[in-house]
RNA sequence: GCCGACAUAGCUUAGUUGGUGGAGCGGUGGACUGUUAAUCCACAGGUCGCAGGUUCGAGUCCUGCUGUCGGCGCCA
């Protein structure tokens, strides 16, 4: 890399009294006509350079002098440990203007557009994704982001998963088909996936800890601040595991992600608000478990109507989830509440063995998951039952011919995740170009 | 699909009972040798989302449309 000194190992006192070369862009400039301020950016942190005339010379001055907000620039100098706001400046000796801004179109993110977005997003900043992600609210966010993932891959690998990979073009649907993607193939019809998960189960009998994460696409047309059209999907499968195990798992990936969070990135949640204490409770505290019935009977004891048989929607989540200090497992839902793929419980065919963790602070749903149906007749039996017709997921029975064993797994929200762990207010911020009913530009 | 808001300069906005649209930021020019969202002076920048209607007169009132935002249902 064409880049041997970085601005956040300047800020961390590491070139005192050196002289460095900083690439990067200008953030902002102020000062007078002999001296100038120019606060410049790279990906590692924010430094203010020192121009003055005299010492770098009138052509390298003006240039400096006429860069705009965003213009890129090769800038060599002193580093000074100083007393002044940001601990460590740099001495300008000298300067090149590497990209331009043109002046009659300087860079439309302006602090007013910040401000008033306080830390969401506005239309115009969603209209300027391409440019807001320069932005240190954004910057912070990806690398969050960035760690979130990593920490995913760390825990499924660490225990000897085998990442595998589903197609995204599929004939038939995980859940209800109207949220599908439909998509022209070659003068048939083909969908987006909304899931892996159909695709895993053929592949349990081959690597019996297998994990992804990949996109998944649904047709929802849902405006609410957790909903994506395109959203990233963790999702493992094992094999001869019990709901029980799988959840596990689930609690296990959810408190290493926070644990790794205060680890890398307390800095970076740290200047976007969220505090520490939180996370900590998140990766240092058991997940209770309670079941569908439990949840009903207290929803019902706060005065919420339900009937038990339905699904708990995010109005009842919320209400659920109020008192929860930590993410809370709910097990054991209505049969006729879940999709075919779903195993009835042996001890009571009400219900079906399978988990949602729901977050605190009115997050919701992050994780839905469950054993699986693994036997031929049963699976015929709750298609049939469901009235899904059997053709599209021929494959999928055909799994349960051939030795069909006990297995099950999850799906992580990962943009949900960070959203809840970065404390954000909208799924938006915790993706660099979020898709919407209403929304697939820029 | 349903419910509720909003739309004024590049951005953020003010605009009273209807009477020729103001400001801050950003931009341009100028002053200033330590500024921290620098400050001060000046200039440029507007089909008030679109189409109708009411009126002597509409940014303002009415209708329709479009777009956006928030929420619900569904979910990760």
């Amino acid at each position: 890399m064409g880049k041997q000194y970085w601005i956040g190992d300047v800020r961390s006192g590491s070139h005192d009294g050196e002289t460095v070369e900083l690439k990067g862009w200008v953030h902002r400039t102020r000062g007078s006509n002999k001296i100038r301020f120019i606060v410049v950016r790279d990906s590692t942190g924010h430094v203010q350079c020192v121009v003055k005339r005299d010492l770098v010379g009138d052509e390298c001055f003006e240039s400096l002098k006429n860069s705009l907000i965003e213009t890129s620039v090769v800038i060599r100098g002193v580093v000074e440990a100083t007393d002044r706001e940001h601990g460590h400046e740099v001495q300008v000796t000298e300067a090149e203007v590497i990209g331009p801004v043109n002046p009659d179109r300087p860079f439309p993110i302006t602090e007013s557009a910040m401000d008033e977005a306080d830390g969401g997003e506005t239309e115009f900043l969603l209209d300027n994704r391409h440019l807001y992600l320069r932005t240190s609210r954004m910057t912070t966010m990806l690398k969050i982001r960035s760690s979130v993932f990593g920490a995913i891959h760390s825990y499924f690998r660490d225990r000897d998963f085998i990442e595998y990979q589903a197609p995204n073009f599929v004939a038939g649907a995980v859940e209800g088909g109207s949220t599908l993607f439909e998509v022209p193939y070659f003068g048939k019809k083909a969908y987006l996936t909304q899931s892996w998960q159909l695709y895993a189960e053929a592949a349990m009998p081959a690597l019996e800890r297998l994990y992804t994460m990949a996109p998944s696409f649904r047709a929802e047309k849902s405006r609410t601040r957790r909903h994506l059209t395109e959203f990233w999907h963790a999702e493992m499968e094992i094999a001869w595991a019990s709901n029980d195990e799988v959840m596990q798992h689930g609690e296990g990936v959810v408190r290493n992600i926070a644990r790794t969070l205060l680890d890398d990135r307390s800095e970076e949640l740290e200047s976007l608000g969220r505090d520490l204490s939180l996370v900590e409770r998140y990766a240092d505290s058991e997940y209770p478990r309670i079941r569908y019935d439990e949840a009903v009977e207290t929803l019902q004891s706060k005065g919420v109507e339900i009937e038990w048989g339905q699904d708990l929607d995010y109005s009842k989540e919320k209400v659920l989830t109020a008192d929860f200090e930590v993410p809370h497992f709910l097990t054991h839902y209505p049969r006729v509440a879940k999709p075919f793929y779903h195993r009835p419980d042996p001890d009571d065919a009400k219900y079906v063995l399978c988990h949602d963790l729901l977050a605190p602070e009115g997050y919701g749903e992050i994780i839905g998951g469950g054993e699986r149906t693994w036997s031929e007749d049963e699976i015929l039996e709750r298609i049939d039952e469901e009235g899904t017709p059997r053709e599209p997921y021929e494959f999928y029975i055909d799994i349960r011919r051939y030795g069909g064993v006990p297995h099950g797994g999850f799906g992580l929200g990962v943009d949900r995740v960070c959203t809840w762990l970065a404390g954000a207010d909208h799924i938006r911020e915790a993706i660099p170009f979020p898709r919407d009913s209403r929304r697939v530009t820029p």
